[in-house]
RNA sequence: GGCCUCGUGGCGGAGUGGUGACGCAGAGGACUGCAAAUCCUCGUACCCCGGUUCAAUUCCGGGCGAGGCCUCCA
């Protein structure tokens, strides 16, 4: 049986066979993070989702013939504050410049972000583009967009600014299904006398000298118009999509794929992206391409609550991915990536989730009865791959992986299965390791525990059991099936 | 006010117009010197009210409740 995906679409809010424009070149954009501090575990899960469905399409159309391009935000104000906070003196008495800044701040939280998701057990995209490398391409398109009507330039609070025409677009709001008059009724939408209608967005805007920025030269109705400034928040994703996902390798593209050109396949992000985000990379791309789609599918991850609330500063329960991994801030103690991974994928991704200490301590459960993998060589186990061709559902996967666990723990023979299904959901069981010297010393004890039990030495033997239960080494004691002998294993925890 | 999700047993969660998925936790048993691990067994759950139907948890309508977006946010 060939396998058939189905992913949930935004865009047309059904479940539909998923059918890439070109099958040898299928292509995936998801939006990254904005690089200014460490990232919250609400940003690991669509890393994590997305993660999965690359892996998914690595898996059905070949690992070469998926390209993944997850972004780097490294142009936004929250950045600039973040500079001026941490290097606000250097840039004072000029032993810094605010570039310098930038890039201290930037560079630092994106290793971190990369060190983060790797222990989160996910793959690096193909491309991971930065925006500060792409102001070109934003440039061209916003020219494109100011050629065709679609934007303009106005003099806001600030500065110049080219902005986007909302009106200039007959079906702008078709993801998110809003209707611009509707927008305007009951939203707090701030009056800026520049803009030709409230919902109109910024392409281009003007920098002060204390905000980074780029020289531009802009033509709007005949004029030529140079603004040193930086770009608004959604143009370097129709950039960098259009870049990396059409612009670089539309050479090697079908036929069939180049008859769609500036088209790819999946667009992915947090459900909050849906509006104004997402709606309006699908303006900026759709008007300047004069294309009817962007992304033929639209996908979006639910939420993250923690202990039944909403994750906020203010509520003192907002935790990084490095809090969980390498603190003892949540439950007391630290959690193994995989742990994360697992509680993560045992929710449907575009259902809310709840995280907290008693989800975390059943996945640890739940994969502390997995058996190691060690090597890869197999094919995945099809109810695991059927599980996640139905809109990635994880949940079914991960029940169909536990069963498969538990047929390998009796039968050897199925590990290879096991280990190629758990790796398509980028679960790796770990046993917990010790060195060399603790685990020859183990075994000494154990030995040691065997002669006591032979010579009816109960007391000494549970002696032994009890220190290394103290020291979080569990003794398993089993039947040898042939010679009926007590034989015992051994495992840490935690 | 507009748009959009969701509501299944202690917990996590599938699914279906008509014989209680499954996992975790829990209970009992086997095994064990005692445990742990393992194995076996055990659960009359589908937010409320109408409607359609021979039959609804499943379809339709209306409530109630939870959450998200409309403003920076995954």
């Amino acid at each position: 049986m060939s396998t058939t995906l189905k992913l949930y679409n935004t865009l047309t809010r059904e479940k539909a066979e998923f059918e890439p424009i070109d099958p040898e070149n299928v292509r995936l954009y998801v939006c990254g993070p904005t690089v200014y501090d460490y990232a919250h575990i609400g940003n690991a899960r669509p890393v994590i989702v997305f993660d999965v469905l690359y892996r998914l399409l690595r898996h059905i159309h070949g690992a070469e013939h998926v390209t993944y391009v997850r972004n780097i935000t490294d142009v936004d104000d929250k950045i600039n504050a973040r500079a001026l906070r941490d290097f606000g003196t250097g840039i004072a008495d000029g032993s810094m410049s605010l570039n310098e800044a930038i890039r201290a701040v930037t560079g630092k939280t994106e290793s971190q972000f990369h060190e983060d998701v790797a222990a989160l057990g996910c793959l690096t995209p193909t491309v991971e583009p930065r925006a500060t490398d792409n102001i070109d391409q934003m440039a061209v398109i916003i020219q494109r967009l100011l050629d065709q009507g679609h934007a303009y330039v106005a003099e806001g609070s600030e500065g110049r600014e080219v902005l986007f025409s909302t009106a200039s677009m007959a079906d702008y709001g078709m993801l998110s299904k809003r209707k611009l008059e509707d927008q305007q009724a009951g939203a707090r939408v701030a009056v800026e006398g520049h803009k030709m209608n409230p919902a109109d967005f910024v392409l281009w805007k003007q920098s002060a000298d204390t905000e980074p920025g780029w020289p531009a030269r802009f033509t709007f109705e005949g004029e030529n118009i140079a603004i040193y400034g930086r770009p608004g928040w959604h143009i370097e994703c129709s950039a960098m999509a259009d870049r990396y996902l059409w612009e670089e390798i539309k050479d090697r593209l079908s036929p069939k794929g180049k008859a769609r050109p500036h088209q790819f396949d999946i667009h992915g992000g947090g459900l909050d992206l849906i509006f104004p985000h997402h709606e309006n990379e699908i303006a900026q791309s759709c008007c300047a391409f004069d294309t009817d789609h962007m992304a033929s599918v639209w996908m979006h991850n639910g939420f993250l609550q923690i202990e039944g609330r909403k994750m906020s500063k203010s509520e003192g329960n907002f935790f990084t991915i490095h809090d969980l991994l390498h603190t003892e801030t949540f439950g007391h103690r630290k959690w193994p990536g995989e742990v994360l991974r697992l509680a993560m994928l045992m929710t449907h991704y575009r259902e809310p989730i709840d995280f907290s200490v008693k989800r975390l301590e059943e996945a640890e459960r739940l994969i502390a009865k997995w058996p190691a993998i060690e090597a890869v060589a197999g094919e995945p186990d099809p109810a695991v791959i059927a599980a996640l061709s139905d809109d990635l559902n994880t949940v079914a996967a991960v029940q169909a992986l536990h069963a498969l666990a538990q047929a390998a723990n009796a039968d050897p023979g199925k590990l290879a299965t096991f280990a190629a299904s758990a790796t398509l959901l980028g679960i790796l069981p770990k046993k917990a390791e010790v060195e060399g010297a603790v685990a020859s010393a183990v075994d000494a004890l154990v030995q040691m525990r065997l002669e006591m039990l032979k010579a009816k030495n109960f007391a000494e033997a549970d002696k032994i059991r009890n220190d290394l239960a103290a020291k979080g080494i569990q003794l398993k004691d089993g039947k040898d099936p042939a010679t009926g002998e007590r034989v015992t294993a051994w495992e840490v925890k935690r």
